[in-house]
DNA sequence: CAGTGGTCTAGACCACTGG
DNA sequence: CAGTGGTCTAGACCACTGG
């Protein structure tokens, strides 16, 4: 399976962008130029420039031209981020301490987000994390064995399983949830608040390129955590 | 000029979608059925379902077809979107109650947030807004009257201060804080909840050109609202 | 005017899924 | 096997921008 031509003018597009080589504001190749450059027909041309486009790093305008966007597009603000480096650039003490480390059989809602077959073993972790010896997030991970096999292998003392997974099936996609909700007296007393607490509930499906990762869901005490972006043009 | 035709197949399989016609893990038709029923060449056909795809609409897989995803996408986290765009999107009903529309001396802390002198008249805004008549969301702002003179002149029942104020004052840079909160009596009763409710709290600063513009503060019932995100390499 | 991007056609070959 | 979506071609007409 080769790279389609599309992806390869794309990235070339985009090497140049992030290289510096094109600036904000400045013209890139047109559809009948990359046509040329590499031999392709307009609309495979085309298609690489509406990806770029549609990513919000140009802006085209029929007439003149597409350019280099002024503003870098802001979806890529949320990151996937591992808690124990936060947690360190923070300055503080991290810990971990591991509840749950077991295979499961996928129920049906379970095997439909991560898209295998009803009743096929999954691997389940839940983890609960602290910053200071004081706990900040509950972590309850379903994982696809199928792309990150040796998971239950690993010692999540000293590897999360955000990093171990990264590893080993790099991100190409993500999606989140986020909301405010309750939890049930088991994870409050692990996260050692009431069951009256406000919490940041994050819930997130990872992909590879081999497919659906993971999906967890991830707890935190609402005084205790909050996320934050910021973005300019 | 008229609306482009892969528009009106993709508006087409979107309405049914909205109409349940189509419910999540139905089949839509193929690429090629839809060739057929609309008279137009696979890739026409395509885009729209291209399109709706990109935008999390169907899931699309080789050999088996085109599905509604089960999932509904939601607004892309940490966008400046605007309360009524969302709710309209969603296909429901939107209106605002205004809860207050004043002048206020700015104390010491709101002076630093905004850039201006401690004692300053600042606009103060509070406003709920309503998606289907259910309170969504309670908005308090505090905006620079530097940059939006006739900010307290406008008729926020027909024009949200986000709608206003990007008018008036183009954002070039925004900062947001989104955490679980509790809410006090007062903001319980406006949202119909009561005080154990969890929310989710976005706190905003948002700038443009000429300087600060507002800082704002955005609650949700946590069982109404939530953010979400989607990313892809 | 030549060049740009926006839309669209009528074909093609491919890997893959299910029956 | 027929059907699906993924990629790609070599054309076409259009509205628009600038010089």
């Amino acid at each position: 399976m080769s790279t389609p031509r599309f992806i390869i003018i794309k990235n070339f597009i985009e090497d140049k962008i992030n290289a510096g080589e094109f600036t904000p504001g400045d013209r890139v190749p047109s559809e009948n130029e990359l046509c040329q450059q590499f031999s392709v027909s307009r609309m495979t041309a085309r298609r690489a420039l509406q990806s770029l486009n549609d990513e919000g790093l140009l802006i085209r305008t029929p007439g003149l031209g597409s350019f280099v966007a002024k503003h870098r597009p802001i979806s890529t603000l949320l990151e996937v981020r591992n808690i124990a480096d936060e947690v360190h650039e923070r300055g503080n003490s991290y810990s971990a301490k591991i509840i749950t480390m077991t295979e499961v059989e996928a129920t049906s809602q379970q095997a439909a987000m991560l898209n295998v077959a009803a009743g096929a073993i999954l691997y389940h972790s839940v983890i609960v994390h602290f910053e200071e010896e004081i706990p900040v997030q509950w972590e309850d991970r379903l994982v696809n064995p199928a792309l990150a096999a040796d998971y239950l292998l690993q010692d999540f003392n000293t590897i999360t399983p955000n990093a171990y997974l990264s590893k080993v099936a790099p991100l190409t996609e993500a999606s989140h949830k986020i909301e405010a909700t309750l939890v049930d007296q088991t994870i409050a007393s692990k996260l050692h608040i009431d069951t009256r607490s406000p919490c940041l509930q994050i819930s997130r499906r990872t992909w590879s390129a081999a497919g659906i990762v993971s999906i967890a869901t991830l707890i935190h005490p609402g005084d205790r955590y909050c996320l934050g972006g910021h973005w300019k043009i």
